[in-house]
DNA sequence: CAGTTTAAGTCAGCCTTGTTGACATTCCAA
DNA sequence: TTGGAATGTCAACAAGGCTGACTTAAACTG
């Protein structure tokens, strides 16, 4: 029971209350951190947190349709359609009619809609590669894998699959 | 130059931007699974996200003044006032002034605050405490140590006071 | 073909939670 | 003792969530 005993008395030291409590409030921090670039460059244009998500996984899965990225960023179509409308205005994002089903509309980034998903996720990685670099290969891997554990299965399957989708 | 070599072909893989967007989507998404089952205890009160915030960082830091809250919360004075005032009206929370700067407030839980912080933070240990497990407590330190280094300068501070404070 | 379902968009109105600006109280130092 | 700085409160507004009701167009189905 070798196992047993160092898991008592070591390795579940990371399952009290008192250290998920901390991973909580490391949660709510590190989140703040994540947001804070792209939250400052949006801040000078009239836009908010809710574009750049939508431009993010535009980006990611160009010819989305509407639905599919309502069901990813987990918002109302009112509230999609809002934010959507603006950038459509705006010229960052094309709507076009589907071939196949007529009823659908598939999103793409224009030019400028590409340059400003740039400047916004450049801003974000540039954070997150600092801080990837910092914590090494062996943390990066663990973030990934607690965070993966740690969302809804839904929205597992979601990011597994705009994962496959890709590299 | 094996170090080198290494780390090129290997271990710097994860700082790649397809690495780097990976890393973001899974903040996104498990930041949504970290906050959604406190969300849904509160949706029946008529209480939100900033209230469950509040009832932490109190009950975390009892005793706290007004102003310590707003630089750990990180948003503006009338904010955190609007859902400090229907708390300390409902009998979540206490507010004392200051003994010997009369200026200040301090802020405690109720009983009955208590009993909700702990409500809303079972809940949400609840997942962190699988999503633990389910990783393992190398991944655990792998989180922690990419949460940390993805934070603000102010805000790590902020963390490890809190840390320190406690065990 | 007629009727139902589905995808998308719109309008109206609400709630939470962020913001700025003006104001009262208290403390402290010149 | 008085004027500035710090603390907290109130009022009004904006962004971005939400629900519900409705329209339009296209697709499916019996």
């Amino acid at each position: 029971m070798t196992e047993g005993r160092t898991a008592q008395g070591e390795t579940l030291l990371y399952l009290t209350d008192e250290q998920l409590r901390q991973g909580a409030e490391a949660m709510f921090f590190a989140y703040r951190g994540f947001t804070a670039d792209p939250d400052r460059i949006l801040d000078g244009l009239c836009y908010g947190r809710a574009h750049h998500r939508a431009l993010h996984f535009i980006h990611t899965a160009p010819g989305t349709t509407v639905n599919n990225l309502l069901n990813i960023l987990g918002v109302t179509k009112q509230s999609l359609n809002r934010v959507l409308r603006t950038m459509i205005e705006d010229g960052l994002v094309e709507s076009r009619v589907g071939r196949v089903d007529k009823r659908e509309r598939h999103l793409y980034l224009t030019e400028a809609g590409d340059a400003l998903e740039r400047q916004l996720s450049d801003a974000q990685r540039m954070r997150m590669r600092a801080a990837f670099r910092d914590a090494g290969p062996e943390a990066v891997a663990g973030f990934r894998r607690v965070l993966e554990a740690m969302m809804d299965p839904e929205m597992r399957r979601q990011y597994q699959r705009l994962r496959e989708g890709r590299g």
